[in-house]
DNA sequence: CAATTTTTGCACTAACGTTGCAAATAGTTT
DNA sequence: AAACTATTTGCAACGTTAGTGCAAAAATTG
């Protein structure tokens, strides 16, 4: 487990109760967390625009990343593995379980390449899988 | 090309001037619409209610799907190809352009099949790429 | 073309997200 | 540790986006 502090300080961030804070609710988190999970977890002890601006910053310096969603909710979550030193992989699958509405990172699978027709250029891709997640089998 | 009032009459909708009007939209645009690029393009014809509700009604017909994107917009598009009648298929890549800001179902492109972790069953994929498109190049 | 069903538009409400600015907190210097 | 500077926070206000109930209008049915 990694010491928020050092995640922070890394970053080039201040220390501050908001930030231990998130940051704390993302490493005890299985899955990604929405804007709202926050709040509610936090049991609102930071404005909502606290909320807002140290997502924001946590995904400038690469300490969290967006999932996408079809939904209209923007998800963030913590990679787990091989993100330590400041860069990042989000190159992982996520899975969207159709029955608890978890959102899980799959760190060990990886986005598989595909081939883009002529002319186009990738920079980044992203995979979404929804289904049923091994805790609702 | 689709005529729209057999699109509609399959799906078993009332024909109306905006369901049409909407259509007639997706059917001319390459790429996926936002809501926002629906009222724009309809020059207000209709009653934001009223977009979204021909959305919806078009997302649960399966004559429209969404599209999954980190920025907490909410894509439309229409499959083109191997979509006709009813059954859907939305399996494919959706390319978004970091530069022209549009959004491209890539028909020809499958979304690849990966290998879930043990206890997970797939129901459906979703694969996003961004990078630049080919009229950017 | 009249009766029934569906769809539309309006008014209202709710949720979400952003910005400016003063107060509070964290980091820095001596 | 105190004083200074820089950063961050919370509040208030604002604007945009999305959803609901209900009466009027349009579409479908016979």
């Amino acid at each position: 487990m990694k010491i928020k502090p050092d995640i922070l300080k890394q970053s080039g961030l201040s220390i501050t109760e908001s930030r231990k804070k998130i940051l704390d609710l993302f490493l005890e988190t299985d899955g990604a967390l929405a804007h709202a999970d926050i709040e509610k977890n936090t049991s609102s002890a930071f404005d909502r625009v606290t909320v807002y601006r140290t997502l924001q910053t946590f995904v400038e310096k690469g300490i969290i990343h967006q999932i996408p969603t079809t939904d209209n909710s923007v998800l963030y979550a913590l990679c787990r593995q091989n993100c330590e030193q400041g860069h990042h992989h989000d190159d992982h699958v996520h899975f969207i379980c159709s029955n608890c509405d978890k959102t899980i990172c799959l760190d060990e699978v990886t986005v598989p390449e595909v081939k883009l027709p002529k002319n186009f250029t990738k920079q980044q891709s992203a995979m979404v899988v929804t289904g049923i997640c091994e805790d609702c089998k």
